[in-house]
DNA sequence: TATGAATGAGGCTTCATTCAT
DNA sequence: GATGAATGAAGCCTCATTCAT
C-alpha cells in the first residue's frame, strides 16, 4: 500500500491550486488561495501604484524562494491577491516582472549606502561599522537578503540584470569607497592603497554572509556581526608591532 | 488461428509499435549542440564509465549554463552525445545528476586544498599565494568556476547540496586555514586573532572574484592575480609606520 | 537600458518564449479524432458544466475502448474538443478522471435498479424481468456496457474503484434483491432459500451477458432478452411435474 | 521537508532498478532483481523449453497483475531470470508473449472440462460438483485466476484472443454442458431446457465468483464453495411444491 | 544463444500566455 | 481595467525494442 496514489474514496474533482513537491526548504509560502485580498470585490478598488507594488511584493517571495526558472506566476498572483491575466496589465512578461522587481528592490539600498559612503573624511572603520549595520538591518535582516542572493544566482543569465547593477550599485558606491579607502591609507588607518585600488574587497565578506546563510544557517549559523567586525579589525586594527 | 496475427475487423488500437521514422542509418541525432561527438557512430563503444564522464561533462555545462530548473536534459543528453534515455540508465533523474555533478567535481579541489593548508609552519603570505593561486588556475581558470557559481546560486535550494558542501569542503578546509591564520597571529604575521576567528573571511574574495567574473566579465572584468595580491596586501602587509 | 530588452552579446537563453507556430487562425487542433466538435471555434464559450461532460463522455469512449493504461489523454482532450491542459482544471489526473468517470456513470442506474427492486411484494418473476429489461436498456443497450467492462477490467487494479463500488452498488443492490428473494422462497416462487442467501446469484448472468459481448460478439452473439428469460425459467419456471 | 525529494547526502550514483507506484496492490513482486537464477552462470544451462516456461509463468504474473500495457518486460525477464533480450528469442514482441501466455494457460484447464462434461449420462447435479470443484482448485486457488481475469479484461481489446477462446474454450465446452443440460431436463433434473438453450447460463456463477475475488476479496469475501452450492441448489433443487 | 546497455518515440503533466467576458 | 478558463508547447521520464558483444 505504500506510495499508493489512491486518495480515499473521494478522490478528484473540480481541481483547483497543486503545490508541486519542491528539493528544498522553501520559506513556507503558505497555503493561501488568493490571499490579501480584502472583503469581496475590495480588491478591485486598490489604486494601480498599489497594484503594481503588491505584485512586485509577491514577485520578491516568488522569485528569491525558487528562482527566475521555477517561481510560479499563478503563486505570484495569488499571493498579490490578484488574477494571472493582472499581472500582465503591468509587465509585459515574467521576464520583465523579473527585471522591474530587482530594478525596484536595489534603489533604496543604494542610497543609503551611497550617503553613509559620501560623507567626506570619516574614519574608515567607522564607515565600515554602519556599513555592516545597514546591511544587517536593510539586507540580511530582511527579505532583501533573498533578493541579493536571487542576483547573485540569476545575474549571470540576464546581462540586463548585470549591467543594471553595474550601473545602479557598482559604479555609484564602489568609487566612493575607494575615496574613503584612499583617505585612509593617507591617514594611516590601513596599512597601504590596496583597499584603494580594490574597494570591492569590501564586498567580500557580505557576500560570503549571505552566501553563508544561505545554505549553512541550518547546519551552522554564522555570527554576522562578529563576522563583520573580526573582518574590520583584521584590516584596519593597529598591526602586529603596536602595542597590544 | 494458431500463429496468425489478424487483428479482427474492429479497429482495436491493443498495441502501438514503435518503429524509427527513419532506416536506422542515421546514427547522429541531429541536434547534437555542438560539442564532444566522438567517433562517428561509435556511441555505443565507449566504455561506461567513460559516458558517464561524458555525460556529467555535459551537464556542467547544461546546468551552470541556465541553472538547475531551467537546465534540459535533452541538451545534456545531446551534448553528451547519447540518447535521452541512457541519461537514466547513470542517474534516477534530473536531480540526482545534477548532485552527482557536483560531487564528482568538488573532490579535486578540495584534495588540493587541503594539501597546501596542512603543511604546518609555512607563512600566512606564502599559504594565501598558493590558495589563490589554486583558486585561479584550478577554478576561475576552467569551467570549475561555472560549478562554484552553480552551488553558489542552488545551494540554498538543494539542502543536500549545502549539507555535502558544508561537509567536505567548509568542514575540512576551515579548521585547517583557522589553524594557519592561529599560527600567524601567534607569530605576528596577523595583527590579531580575528581570522582565526573568523577563517571565512579568505573566501570572501575568491567568492566575490566568482560572482564578478559571472556579472561584470565584459562590462569591467577583474583582474583577478591583482585583486587577490591586494587582499594578502591588505591583512599581512606591514602596516603604516610599524617596524616588521 | 532602461526599457530595452537587449540580450547582450554572449547567447544567454534566460527565457525561452512561446510563440504559436501558425498565426492564430487555426481553431480546430487538427487531430480532432472524429467526434463532437462544437460550433466552430467557439469552444471557449460552452458552460463549463457541459465541458466537464464532455470530457467525461471522451473519456468514457478512450477508456472503455482501451483501458485506463492504454487510454490517451491526447485522444480524450481532442475528442472532447478541448486541449489538453483543459482536462486538468477539471481533474487532478488521469486517474482522477477515470475514477470520477466511473462514478459519474454509475449512479443514475443505481437510482433505478433501487426504484425496482425496492417495492415490496412484487413477484420474483417480474422484478427479475424488470432488472433484465433495465440492464438491456440501460447498460448493454448504451455505451454503460463498455463501463461495466471497463470497472470488470480495472477493478481489481484500483481499490479505490471497488470499495466505490461496492458501496454504491453492491451495499445498496444486493440487500434488496435479498430480500425479494426471501419473500419469493416463502410465496414459494422460489424452490429455496439459496437466492436470498446469494442474492450476488442473480448478477452472474448479466456479467455473463457484458462478458460475451465484448469478446464474442461478432464471432457469435448473443440473444440477450432470450438468454434473460432462460434464467429467469431456469430459476423460477414450474418445475417438470409439480402442481403450481 | 513532508514531499522532500532529497535522499540524503548521498543520492544517486548508477541507477538500476525502479518501482513505479502502483495504483493498486499488486501481489508483491518482491524485490529480486535478477532473481531465481541458480550459481554463476547456471541460468544458462537450462534446456531452452524450460526457460520459456520460465518466461510464461513470469509473464502470467506480470500481466496479470498489471494488465496488458503496464506489465513491464523488465519485470518479467528479471522474474524470469532472463536478460531482456532473451524474451525476443522466444517471442516476437510483448503481443506474442501475452497471447502465447493466455493460450498456454488455457488447454490444461479445458482438458479437465471436457473431460468431465463428456462423460455421458451422469446427473447434472453431480456435473455441476465436478464443475465447481475444478473450477474452485483449478482457478479460483490458484493463479489462473488471475488469467481469467485477465481475459475478461484484455479480451475484448484482443480479438486474436477473443477468438481464440470462443475456439478453445467456448465451442468445445458448451455443447457438452448444452447435451448434459438436455438428458438432465429429459430425466426430469431440471424444470425445463432453458440450459439446454443456454448452457452459458452456468458459467454466469463462475465469472461472478473471479470477479467478486477480484473486486470485494478484502471488503466482503465470498464464500465460494457455500455459493456454488446454492447455485446448483437453486437450479436444480426439488422444486416448489416438492417435500420441503 | 544470451546479454543488457542503449535507444528514442511518446506519455503525462506543467505553466506562461492569451482573450472573451 | 480585471478576470481566470483555456490553450498548447515543451519538459521529464518510461519502457518496448534493438544490437554489439
Amino acid at each position: 500500500m505504500v506510495g499508493d496514489r489512491h486518495q480515499g474514496a473521494n478522490a478528484s474533482r473540480p481541481v483547483r491550486k497543486r503545490r508541486r513537491a519542491l528539493p528544498a526548504s522553501t520559506p513556507a509560502p503558505g497555503k493561501r488561495a488568493k490571499a490579501a485580498a480584502p472583503a469581496a470585490g475590495g480588491a478591485r478598488k486598490r489604486h494601480p501604484a498599489a497594484r503594481r507594488q503588491a505584485i512586485l511584493d509577491a514577485a520578491l517571495t516568488g522569485f528569491a524562494g525558487h528562482g527566475f526558472e521555477a517561481a510560479r506566476l499563478d503563486d505570484i498572483a495569488a499571493r498579490a491577491g490578484v488574477a494571472k491575466g493582472t499581472l500582465y496589465l503591468h509587465f509585459k512578461d515574467k521576464q520583465a516582472l523579473f527585471e522591474a522587481l530587482i530594478r525596484s528592490a536595489v534603489d533604496p539600498i543604494v542610497e543609503r549606502l551611497a550617503a553613509v559612503t559620501a560623507v567626506p573624511d570619516v574614519p574608515l572603520a567607522q564607515v565600515l561599522e554602519v556599513l555592516s549595520s545597514i546591511f544587517q538591518t536593510e539586507i540580511l535582516g530582511t527579505d532583501r537578503k533573498l533578493l541579493l542572493r536571487l542576483i547573485i544566482a540569476e545575474g549571470p543569465r540576464f546581462p540586463a540584470i548585470a549591467e543594471f547593477h553595474y550601473r545602479n550599485v557598482v559604479a555609484r558606491i564602489l568609487p566612493l569607497v575607494r575615496r574613503v579607502a584612499e583617505r585612509a591609507a593617507q591617514r594611516g588607518e590601513l596599512p597601504n592603497d590596496a583597499l584603494a585600488r580594490f574597494p570591492q574587497l569590501v564586498a567580500g565578506p557580505l557576500l560570503l554572509a549571505v552566501i553563508w546563510d544561505g545554505m549553512f544557517a541550518k547546519i551552522d549559523p554564522l555570527d554576522v556581526p562578529a563576522f563583520m567586525r573580526a573582518y574590520r579589525e583584521l584590516i584596519t586594527a593597529s598591526p602586529k608591532g603596536s602595542a597590544s
